[in-house]
DNA sequence: GTGGTCTAGACCACC
DNA sequence: GTGGTCTAGACCACA
């Protein structure tokens, strides 16, 4: 369901966090449907349980999940609003990386070139 | 002449290695030229100058920088292979932020009007 | 310079927090100030550094501290205005508990008395 | 009949106990009658019947009520002194929060005007 | 079974 | 030395 990179400097909460907003910005996963169980996300990602808790609290905090004692956990109803703000994090993450990439001497072009290789391999 | 960006989850040393890398691949730096001084690359960075002494050091060993007893580091003559080689990080580190601005929601044309709205503020 | 109590039932981090932002309320400590390190406090707590560094990172969010990695955590500027709006928490959490203790059967008159006690003991 | 806090830290069948107990100290109930059907009471607390459950169960132990098969429990003849020994509880744990509001930086003027302010919206 | 809290202890990045 | 992240595993409250 979600996909993590443990090898990337982005603590993995922060992927998790991410990627739930994902599934919601692309309509995977709307306002009130269960949002997968901590334990089984965490099973799933290979990742130890309490790394998704802190992700689904933070979630909770920011109104994106409505967490319950016992329950499960609900997609908010405002999700697709704080998914879309998540966006913007999103992308001036990616444009940070893009500037890091130019600084480090890739061209406009390489960038370009990365990105249109990255569009064929997963489309 | 080099930016950094402390709120970045990828560590400062490896920024400032990046940024030398760069300024090789680029030209504005070139074998045998004096690198910036540890102190004073510190303190345009406003940044510890063990950071900068650990990036510093790690270049050595990489065989990217000369460091003489006495302070000066020169940029050592296989600089610019090593820092050819560093592009392939450059780039593997960006498609793989590229990757995850993907699962957060955006979209490619997103990603390449990112890239485009970067090209013509730092063209 | 905090108190903690093991056996309630808010949550330990919780009243770190709270017990932080009075020392802010009471000008005890001043925005500029360093907070006390994690591990310092969670020592004299005798509690897990991580439950004090739970605690902080809540509090860093909520804009009341300013941590810095390898750094100190510095009491931030806004910390008075947090704290104030901390205030209405703990009014709330204390009326809760007193509306609490009359369904319990407790009349007002025992609350008063019960408050006046408490004032002779701890001024 | 009973008034429960959800989103208080205190469990809810504590709560639900502390209730019960208020009500045969505030005479409410007495010795003999009929407790509420746990699945009632339940009901009109939107809770789980497990917690009702629980909390009846240790009420039992406690010797406040008399459960019996088939369904109905009563309030045991020994509830009063139980219910007594209960108020202590409450005023511990009133004290508590006290306590702790004060180390929130509420001055004991704030928590008299609170107390004072709360006898008046609930006589 | 679920989420929430806490402990114990590890490694990392940085001062 | 500091704060930040993560793991492993415990107990609690609840459905």
């Amino acid at each position: 369901m979600l996909e993590i990179d443990l090898s990337s400097p982005v603590p993995v909460y922060d992927q998790i966090k991410a990627g739930l907003k994902g599934l919601v910005s692309k309509g995977q996963l709307r306002p009130g449907d269960e949002a997968p169980s901590i334990r089984g996300l965490a099973a799933s990602l290979k990742v130890n349980p309490n790394t998704v808790a802190r992700a689904y609290r933070e979630l909770s905090i920011e109104g994106f999940l409505n967490s319950q004692r016992g329950g499960v956990s609900l997609i908010a109803d405002q999700a697709v609003q704080v998914a879309a703000g998540g966006l913007g994090d999103a992308r001036a993450a990616f444009a940070d990386a893009a500037r890091r990439a130019r600084r480090s001497g890739l061209s406009w072009d390489d960038i370009q070139r990365t990105v249109a290789t990255l569009l064929v391999e997963e489309p």
